[in-house]
DNA sequence: CTGAGCATACCGAACAGTCGGTTTGCGCTT
DNA sequence: AAGCGCAAACCGACTGTTCGGTATGCTCAG
């Protein structure tokens, strides 16, 4: 939407690469990166298969793409969020907010990125499964200091909590459809909420 | 697993139509739709294309028989369920025990549902989308009325307390592994049972 | 005149699906 | 029991098309 600016302005990350981005995504998004072809591609974005094999090494790089942007991201802001020293209850649920908020704003990225997964190299694949696995294991941490300290229950394994809550990222691009501009972190706080509320200690819960 | 019966016995759907189908559900489900020729499927199968084309109209068919099994039985289990007169709190756990139950004993199809809807033909993916609806509905008439009893939280819309339960079957095939030959019916009931913590009243969820 | 940025024509591989043909099983006549 | 006839089951070479990727050519700024 910036892109109205007179050329002039800041680094250029080249147009063409931008716009081939885009349109990679959105139609990954739609149709599966395997059923969308590189010509698609270059016709929606409006330049030449020339010109996107000049920016690009492979059709495999125009997905790895959307994996390192969503990984870097939500790495970054996690890290973030953990090194705060407010309470762990605290903590968690910025977590929470944080990453619904991140797939809510990148929904089509979300869409390829846990569809589409098999679909890179097995070098790739693996790559993304290990920076997966860290985000998960910060994540299951936050989780584990809250179980010391009561507040979370411990009668369910940690590995299913922590999946109860990824499985709502998972999901949410296939029923989530941006309407008012503010819905977004509604859901967001509302799906924090319910997992906070299944997560934590109650009477029935608490030791076992 | 009775396959190992005689040959006289029972109405036969034919070995080579059930060896095709249990070898493109699991390359479907391992290496995606797109991915997979027909000429893996067949490899697998040990049969030959021709053979295969005997019994089924196209790949797409193929895909579609997937779908097929997989709304029929979760249908027909939740009229079942839903139809009992037990108590709506009963049911909704019955209902949830149930369709992860089933989405565990189907892990590669499930897999196959959920990163390949896409692939069917549009008219198929109506199809799908029609009857996941219906499903959808009957599970959210049984929150509506736990609602009306007041024993469900109302202060989250409905839709978001379904997509909350939904998104666990959706992730399922992504970390669940069958270990144990218990492990999946455990596994089962602490999903319901974060997902029922998180759905029913609570002092503070109760009015609004 | 030179090289970065792009366009165009093209390549070999792989794909889903087809089709003419062969084998197999089985009812029926003799 | 033996042979006939015929349909269903199955085979696998083949086809037209599409794909990701490459090779080469053009253009224009510096």
């Amino acid at each position: 939407m910036e892109s109205s600016l007179p050329p002039s302005t800041a680094a250029k990350p080249s147009a063409v690469q931008d716009r081939v981005r885009r349109a990679a995504v959105e139609l990954f998004a739609n149709q599966g990166y395997a059923n969308t072809s590189v010509q698609q591609i270059v016709e929606a974005a409006g330049v030449t298969k020339g010109a996107m094999y000049h920016y690009f090494r492979s059709k495999d790089d125009l997905l790895f793409g959307i994996y390192e942007h969503l990984l870097t991201l939500q790495r970054e802001h996690l890290a973030a969020i953990v090194a705060n020293d407010s309470p762990t209850a605290e903590r968690l649920r910025a977590a929470c907010l944080d990453v619904i908020g991140t797939s809510i704003e990148f929904l089509d990225e979300g869409t390829v990125f846990f569809r589409s997964a098999h679909m890179l190299s097995p070098e790739r694949q693996l790559e993304v499964k290990h920076r997966r696995r860290l985000y998960n294991d910060a994540f299951a941490a936050l989780i584990e200091q809250g179980q010391r300290e009561g507040i979370f229950r411990s009668d369910i394994p940690r590995a299913v909590l922590v999946a109860n809550f990824f499985s709502d990222l998972h999901y949410l691009p296939q029923w989530y459809s941006p309407e008012g501009p503010e819905a977004g972190s509604l859901i967001a706080e509302q799906l924090t909420d319910l997992f906070i509320a299944g997560v934590t200690t109650t009477d029935e819960t608490s030791g076992h």
